[in-house]
DNA sequence: CAGCGGATGTGCT
DNA sequence: GCACATCCGCTGG
């Protein structure tokens, strides 16, 4: 298989975050093992006016790569402990990026692993800071497949996550699931 | 199931 | 200096 081109990524956050679901995302570890999940949770992140958005508040270090190029990945610490793992997206300079907060192991080898939440994911994956602006259509590292996109019917839209700051926007359906996936973080939707 | 603390980078003062 | 952060596992009721 091969990664998803760089014109998969030129769209917004909300569109391309509806995609993902049921695509692939490809871990190689620096070991050569591969890592293969089912996308069944991601966040949509839809740039500088989304109060939610690291973006909001103009560009920083921290998160510069949002603001560059698409198809790259923007990857944070939060809470000290946890990283997460983005998909930037839109047109450069249009910081808008896609949040992945779980996946369902696809390789029969890893059942029983679980990669529930977007901290646990980064961390089960060895993804850190280090991987922030790294190339996704380069096929190193990290890279997205095609995999199945879901039905349309088959996607739940909730409010996104952790995010009771964002005023206007907490409430916005920017969270997409998979409907009735058992690896989906937090409780069960149906 | 609500509540809470851990551990630290980040950005503003 | 300091408040806060796209979290998560554990605690007690």
């Amino acid at each position: 298989m091969t990664p998803l081109s760089r014109s998969f990524y030129e769209r917004g956050a909300e569109e391309l975050a509806r995609d993902l679901i049921g695509r692939t995302l490809v871990r190689c570890l620096p070991d050569g093992r591969v890592l293969r999940g089912r996308l069944v949770e991601v966040e949509a992140y839809v740039g500088m006016d989304d109060k939610a958005c690291h973006a909001h508040h103009g560009k920083t270090a921290r998160n510069a790569t949002m603001f560059g190029p698409p198809g790259r990945t923007y990857v944070y610490l939060v809470y000290g402990m946890y990283h997460m793992l983005n998909l930037v997206c839109a047109e450069e300079g249009d910081p808008q990026a896609v949040l992945v907060r779980a996946l369902e192991p696809v390789e029969p080898s890893l059942l029983g692993t679980s990669w529930r939440g977007p901290g646990v994911l980064c961390r089960e994956l060895s993804i850190d800071r280090s991987h922030d602006g790294l190339d996704l259509c380069s096929g190193r590292g990290i890279w997205l497949e095609s995999g199945t996109p879901a039905d349309l019917s088959e996607i739940v839209a909730t409010p996104r996550i952790g995010i009771d700051y964002a005023e206007e926007w907490k409430d916005a359906p920017l969270r997409f699931c998979l409907r009735g996936s058992a690896h989906v973080s937090g409780k069960r939707l149906s």
